[in-house]
DNA sequence: CTTGACACCTAGCGACACTATGCATAGAAT
DNA sequence: ATTCTATGCATAGTGTCGCTAGGTGTCAAG
């Protein structure tokens, strides 16, 4: 997978790995990781910090629990990431759409 | 169309434009355009600046051509670019999946 | 003689995924 | 006991690359 592949397309997978269940940074990781065969393997550097960025622009809140003596954050989706969530989807189709027209 | 979006997919869809036939820039952003809808208006600041790279990879071969007086550069494939446009559009199909799987 | 389409070019910017590294706990292996 | 692996979070710094904004010039139409 080309490092610059996934830009401008990430929060629209966080988001959606989200919207299905409230899950933690590393629970995310694999999440991703599992739904995706092994193609999106994403390291953590690329990943908490686009959830610190997707709950500083209020699409996610967070909230610490433990659980085994481990202390994790925890992310929800807001009802403004609901929404952000099917933008994102509408855009991904359209691009997608866009991208088979001319490679076809 | 969001801007970081196309990062890294911007190679294959020149290379699949000219494989085609070989194009002048211009002619790229207009065929794009056509091709997506409208979805790919592409500046020139865009297209230009990736012919010059995919030139310097070897993946593009140019040439000068004077047609009512204008002056237009013509771009074709090598045999490295194509090849290199196989292994894009692979990428591409990967990339696509992994996307899917998840937001589906 | 100005507007708009055609046609090319590039310096500098900004966004953002990634690398590298650090810290800490738990369980398994040696 | 100790080391290794998996779990779990964090962030400073880097590099890539599409885009903005500007420039040059030709040609047809109004």
């Amino acid at each position: 997978m080309r490092a610059e592949s996934l830009k401008g397309h990430l929060d629209a997978l966080i988001l959606a790995v989200v919207a299905d269940e409230p899950r933690h940074g590393y629970a995310i990781i694999e999440e991703l990781k599992l739904r995706s065969d092994g193609a999106l393997a994403l390291p953590e550097g690329t990943v908490y910090p686009a959830l610190h960025r997707l709950e500083a622009r209020g699409l996610l809140s967070s909230a610490w629990s433990r659980g085994d003596g481990r202390r994790r954050r925890v992310y929800a989706l807001t009802r403004r990431g609901e929404r952000e969530l099917g933008v994102r989807r509408a855009e991904w189709r359209d691009f997608a759409r866009a991208m088979e027209a001319v490679l076809a």
